[in-house]
DNA sequence: AGATAAACGAGACGGTACGTCGGGTCTTAAT
DNA sequence: ATTAAGACCCGACGTACCGTCTCGTTTATCT
């Protein structure tokens, strides 16, 4: 960025064609081809005022997403924990895989090299969908169907960790019935053997 | 590429040179900004040499793993699954970060838009280590130590998730005792508790 | 321009911080480094303000000159009219170099690309100088000290014309000495010898 | 300048393109509306290549300059004085003025600001036409036609004087016949009254 | 041993995009 | 209604790398 830019005078119609411009771009050639100067000339929109407004290229295409990601914001709970993780597993595969290329899986990359952007991307897209995952699970703690030293941290790794692990070799994303293999097995690896269940859990 | 080089003339020098230079760079800068300016300059080669035996700056850094995963040692069969399991999640962590920035890990995450990479990656440096992971866990079945309709798949993608849930994220990777929690965690899943299971942990 | 301003609501102290800022500016770096940015900054000044005020950075800096211009003192005679013409030609050095870097030499060299300054130039700075110059050679005609048919644009040219050909060529200004020996050059032009002349000088 | 590209490698073809297509941006739009931008594009050549071989923009229309200077070469010697003088005038003044703005005129403002360019200029266009000037006046001097002290530096501010004072003041340049009548001044400036020739000459 | 043919270093080249600067126009708020 | 502030579109700047393309010059085989 250049200098503060700080202003309410920013013009509403810019900010929009950018974006729109971006996220044509991004569905057109994918995140990897995308360049500031085609976003400006799409956008009808001087160079400048993208860089006055936006540090990089990442910042852009993270504001796309916000706004693409802000649609599916509430957090299910629908009493059926397998369910609803399956609901909020479900959202994140197609929040990373739209197309082909997903301009998030861009920003993640992009975000290596970029301290402020992956800050940002951590801020606004990853801890809010991990809070509201612990939610749901304390919940169900709550609730009594997890035991109250249930780890929810091994819980984030195990079910979100095979969607990463598949983005990063290029692989397809898990279809729902695996999903709920998935799930069914993290519950299980949550919950203690059931003849240790009150002792175990209850100490 | 210009034309087939096909040649036993390739000098040697050249090639180490070009596989060492990328390697410093990428430890000093990371994958996401090597240049192949760069590499031939600190090589002290031409640019010509490099376009001439790689197709694009990934199959370099491919080169450079294929060096690192030729190292791997022979898969640990110690009888304890548990801490062979522990040995081969580290050894694939340690891979990945060797120094805070791995021309691994930017190769693996950049990979994301190189399909042709990304299968040479997967073909090379990952297939095998899974191969191994299944001989284990295979071994352990045919010990009784795993039950016969353990579902290998889901015991990669929960052991092996993590870590590149943590590596897309840019997080650090896990310390050896969070591995072992992960490990037991797994170990629980793929058992299921021989009676009551429905009635108390997953309903 | 933008739109006729006309109005002596016109604030005063702007259009002296414009000037201000615009002799400091030049004096430091040259008229060629000049710009409206930088005026407006210095100023406290809107780029608007200027803009609507004069059409172009040579105005302004025109607007300078004719402050300087307006100090220029009423033409001497002393009687000597070598001394005369040596004090209206150190006014006109004086003029164009009172520093190293003087507004007035970029404003003249840089009228080539501008014919209304260049116009304006010749009208507000030059002419009025150039008759004040002329008046004094024709009292001096007047008097006997020059011929009756003394090319009066010769001289002016040939008085005038070595500042300018410095100028052109970025060299230094003639000393008080040179000026004498110039000066002493023309009136000898001027001045044709009683007789002998074809046979003598410019056979 | 980049780095030092020296090398007999510079394709010839790139050189003349950027030359010609200088050449003929100057005389549709004029130096001052010149650019390296639109120079590449022209010449079909990307802008590297002009930075890598020129300082700047003004570096290159002074080889321009220089290839059409060099035409008209050879100092003339026809063994009169006056007439000489006039060719060696008109030929300035032919350099400065060929269309309405001069490429000249362009480089002689920039080299206000551009130290090097400024030294080139001296060296390669002014100086040698100075030397040629002398030149011939030397050879006038050893032929009697004028005094052995005749100071040839006021002979050149006198001559080449009026022409930078027209060129400044944005005046058309001189007719022939004003020439001849300037040559006639100064020839005679430069010769004392003959009734002191032999006291005031030779001493 | 000399010839020959490829690989090689060097780096010029046409491009594309970068991030910055300043020009001149326009809008908003405040005085 | 002028002003300060500054956002805005535009065009040019000078730079970094890209991938291609010669140039001689090694260097390693094959006569």
């Amino acid at each position: 960025m250049v200098k503060a830019p700080n202003a309410p005078r920013r013009r509403e119609s810019s900010r929009l064609a950018v974006l729109t411009a971006t996220r044509e771009l991004c569905e057109e050639n994918g995140y990897g081809r995308l360049t500031i100067e085609a976003i400006a000339a799409r956008a009808g929109v001087s160079k400048m005022t993208i860089y006055r407004w936006w540090p990089s290229k990442g910042a852009v295409v993270l504001d796309l997403i916000d706004e693409a990601a802000a649609v599916t914001a509430d957090p299910p709970d629908t009493g059926d924990l397998a369910a609803d993780l399956h609901t909020q597993l479900s959202e994140v595969i197609n929040l990373l895989t739209p197309q082909p290329t997903s301009p998030v899986t861009g920003v993640i990359t992009e975000a290596q090299y970029d301290p402020d952007l992956a800050r940002a991307l951590r801020e606004r897209l990853i801890e809010p969908r991990i809070a509201k995952f612990k939610d749901r699970l304390r919940r169900a703690q709550e609730q009594g169907q997890l035991p109250v030293d249930a780890d929810f941290d091994v819980a984030l790794d195990l079910l979100f960790g095979p969607i990463y692990h598949r983005l990063a070799l290029h692989l397809g994303m898990p279809d729902p019935d695996y999903l709920d293999t998935l799930i069914t097995h993290v519950l299980r690896a949550l919950n203690p053997p059931p003849h240790r269940l009150d002792g175990a859990a209850t100490a």
